[in-house]
DNA sequence: TCTCCATTGTTTGTGTACAAACAATTATGA
DNA sequence: TCATAATTGTTTGTACACAAACAATGGAGA
């Protein structure tokens, strides 16, 4: 027998959120033509691009992973070497990274897609409606 | 030196959704109480008790997983004894899956949390923007 | 019927996501 | 100064997320 429960999944905040962010996903990686490279890497090479060296910890701050994430964000790109590493030499705890050069050239390649994901993903809004929806969508991100 | 590129991860809307989403994630483990429960797993229990017996197949359908994630979420369910699982007698591929008697317990208690769960994830926008932003992230889904 | 194609479920491999525990180092306050 | 706390990065373990390959089964048309 049906249950009466009144709680439809798909009105569910969190639900639509998971998916919304698997469609992005999914609009991302058609867009890249660089098949290895993640969403993740993606913004910690345009993070990187933005503020140069900083440690791997505020690094994540700055793209919203945690540590453990970040360690391994950082052990791909540097695999690919796309970005360099080095000890603090003021902090012996830290470790310091940076956009390689080839790493630098990748990421300013790589901004005008990172636009062109965000329109896709929003294209079904009209343009007043995608500046509402991040307005709300950050809002809901604090 | 600092790069000019104009890109800023902030605004990105795959940034947001992936933050809003951490965000909600959150949220959802701090009110179930069971922090075996995930929230794949809870969408599963409650779809199944919205339409009883289905097949994995179509039950990963039903919440926006694949195949091989179904596949995890159900093993863990069974392993839990929360869900049942038989061979569908008219088609010998499928797997028919069902709420066990505990299971059905578990999901009549859990809706109530599961509204609670979206009230908070958006709690910091009024009702009028609640709907208003339902409406979009939906159609941001599909 | 018989071949070809689609569907169902599993497995493997890679990459998030995050909690928890850990070692090394730095900061803080009594 | 010295004990204590906080920070940084790594490792381990569990759980999504999904592509790709696979075996078993079912369906559709020549």
């Amino acid at each position: 027998m049906k249950q009466q429960s009144g709680y439809v999944l798909e009105d569910q905040a969190g639900h639509l959120l998971r998916r919304a962010h698997q469609r992005h996903t999914s609009i991302f990686q058609s867009v890249i033509a660089d098949d290895q490279l993640t969403p993740l890497q993606f913004a910690a090479l345009m993070k990187l691009s933005d503020v140069g060296e900083t440690s791997q910890n505020l690094l994540g701050r700055l793209t919203a992973m945690d540590a453990a994430t970040m360690q391994g964000v950082i052990k791909r790109l540097l695999a690919r070497g796309l970005i360099d590493r080095r000890p603090d030499p003021g902090d012996r705890r830290r470790l310091l990274v940076t956009l390689s050069e080839t790493g630098q050239k990748f990421a300013s390649d790589l901004s005008v897609q990172g636009s062109k994901i965000t329109n896709l993903t929003l294209e079904p809004l009209s343009l007043t409606e995608r500046k509402h929806f991040i307005k709300l969508l950050r809002r809901l991100s604090d």
